[in-house]
DNA sequence: AATGAATGAGTTTTCATTCAT
DNA sequence: TATGAATGAAAACTCATTCAT
């Protein structure tokens, strides 16, 4: 539905000469950083402006309206984040060893994003297109997550457990560390301590040592 | 002009119209529910007058800015959360025990209240009182689940692990089971989901054991 | 149409015991320090209660709404200024000498009255009871001066001027003086100098003379 | 993105909408019209959007609040005044002749302003920057007409007074009749009335004779 | 009668969005 | 097309006045 983030390598035989190329992708980075340090009511569309350099027009020429752009930057982010973390699991590790991998993944990419996702999911009673949407782009994030969780049940290497909620729960611990972590805290400590508290509390007892025996976790 | 004789001292002879009693705590209930239902910043102030039936200026008179509303509203929350935590705990069971007590009061706390601490988490850069004082809060709730947790290492019931970052990996799963549960999640299946997964990842063989054993905890 | 405000020697019979004699009157010289003070809009009736001790349902019960209050004020104020001025008037002194006595009673009442009147004079299209009442009590302070001014063109003392215009030259320079006086001014040397340039400016040269001579005007 | 160099080098190619030339003196002639007739706390800031037919925004984009845009209004009030004055002075006549012209430019100035500076006396206590600011404005228009009392005194056609206080009254004298003026009062009568009897007040022989040979003076 | 709690109409100001150039 | 000026609906807050005790 969005058009691709990155410039594809061969541009798309354009008819009408496309309205500074780039233009788009320019303000999106922008507004995320802006979005991702402040909340969404503490973000002016000024604020915008300014930070990705263009004229207030051009900025609704390209997003409709505040919330169409939040909800673009938020898309965008998830989106990026889903493909990383297919990226990650698309490999012949043991299930269990993949579980590590996402843990790294999402936790590095919310580590300079704490405000992420501050406006999603408020008033439930207004569901808006966007909020429908949004629900595909995280669910899609979440399936990945817990089709790993799946195959590693299906491996043997994770408990049969509802591997939705466990996934909410993963997701859960990551934002909990993230949001509350001190200054002296380091990805990697997290990472690692994350994984060993959910995949001892999910794993058998060969999902257990597969993710122990092959990362020595540095606290 | 000074007070009869025959009044007890501490209840001073009131002059003029007394205060409608418990008039603030009826406003606190009425801002609860509406902040518990939306953001901080759907929230008019028009809407907590409404709601607590007080007129505008009394409302004011209570809490003089809608900011300072919000975080009464919060503080009082997470205060009584803590009173029943703290009242949860103090008891002569196995801590790990005490863990799924924690899990059940705090996740039917927040059963209702999914939007709670909303603001809360934001532009953490602004050092106002309210944002020290909420640390307070917030460290006093979080102190009763780690004492908990210290106690359990004590005990031999959870491994030696930091029980800080344990603390908010349990707060978070909470979250994060609650956030994002289906209309057929119930209370008790999600209680003992999340206990089941922390304390596995957390537990010593006898912690495990203890709170296995005794599954069926009702509110 | 306002009561006697000092307390006259012999109570007249009341009948019904009259609520807290000498209450009205505390309320108003409380309100006659804050308003000599303080412009009308930023005097807020909590001052004012707060200033005279007593509880703004009492306040209310004396003086039915805030301009009304200012009103009483400003009316008592001028009032006593009048009874001043005929009191320095009514000597056998020649009249250009109660000029002096006219000009130093003034300047001393508003010495600590600066932003007396404020209020008053504006809005010119509302024509209140109040204003028209106003109007009243300054024509009867003003008229005082003009009756004085008066009679010295008829003893030949000031020359045959419009007196009214005069009196407001009087009043202005007075006023002007007095609002942009330094720290270092006194009052002494104001109603000299008042007194020197107005009545240079009016008077005849035996009007002149008479005041000169008597009051030796220090600078 | 460079200017063109066609182009002078002052008008520098704005970009986007021009503003509306012209539109800040336009709501500043309309705001001034309003806060000439009402008084600060009577006018409202939708009356000033209403009398310059602009939105509200561009008010507050012009003037950041309704103080400022009062004091705004003050200042280049005041300020024009004193330009008149400055060129009013800048000839060869003597200066007894000056004071005249003085006297007749100013309550010109002010025979439709009679509410200006209604706030502006107020509350000296609260030295904010506008405060600051208003007196040195103010002190640039009084200072015109001192220095043209100095040079009286230097010319012998003002006696050796103080010319500070001087200034005040003949300030306060002017204000004095403008304020109390009857319907029927005319301009050029009042200067007069001013004029004669200030100059009688300050001048010597030679300065009253000055002034009064060369009574008729029209605008 | 006296008091102070309760009230709500009225005001300033903000900021997402539109529009003229 | 790109720009920044212009807009006005909406929202927090104040304070003179009323009312229950």
């Amino acid at each position: 539905m969005s058009p691709p983030l990155s410039q594809p390598a061969f541009p798309r035989p354009r008819r009408g000469r496309p309205p500074t190329p780039g233009l788009r992708d320019r303000i999106l980075r922008a507004a995320e950083t802006i979005f991702a340090r402040r909340d969404y009511h503490e973000v002016q569309m000024d604020d915008v402006v300014e930070a990705c350099g263009v004229g207030k027009g051009t900025l609704y020429r390209y997003f409709p309206s505040k919330q169409r752009l939040y909800f673009a930057v938020m898309f965008d982010g998830i989106q990026r984040l889903r493909v990383e973390l297919e990226a990650a699991v698309g490999t012949e590790e043991p299930p269990a060893q993949k579980v590590h991998r996402i843990v790294h993944r999402t936790l590095a990419f919310f580590w300079d994003r704490r405000f992420f996702f501050s406006l999603i999911h408020r008033s439930e009673h207004k569901s808006t297109g966007e909020a429908r949407e949004w629900l595909r782009y995280r669910g899609a994030l979440s399936r990945v997550i817990r089709e790993t969780l799946d195959a590693a049940v299906a491996a043997g290497q994770v408990r049969r457990i509802d591997t939705r909620i466990a996934t909410e729960m993963l997701l859960g611990m990551m934002r909990g560390v993230n949001r509350y972590r001190t200054d002296d805290d380091r990805l990697d400590a997290l990472v690692a301590a994350v994984v060993d508290v959910f995949m001892g509390g999910v794993g058998t007892q060969t999902g257990r040592r597969i993710v122990a025996e092959r990362r020595p976790v540095r606290a």
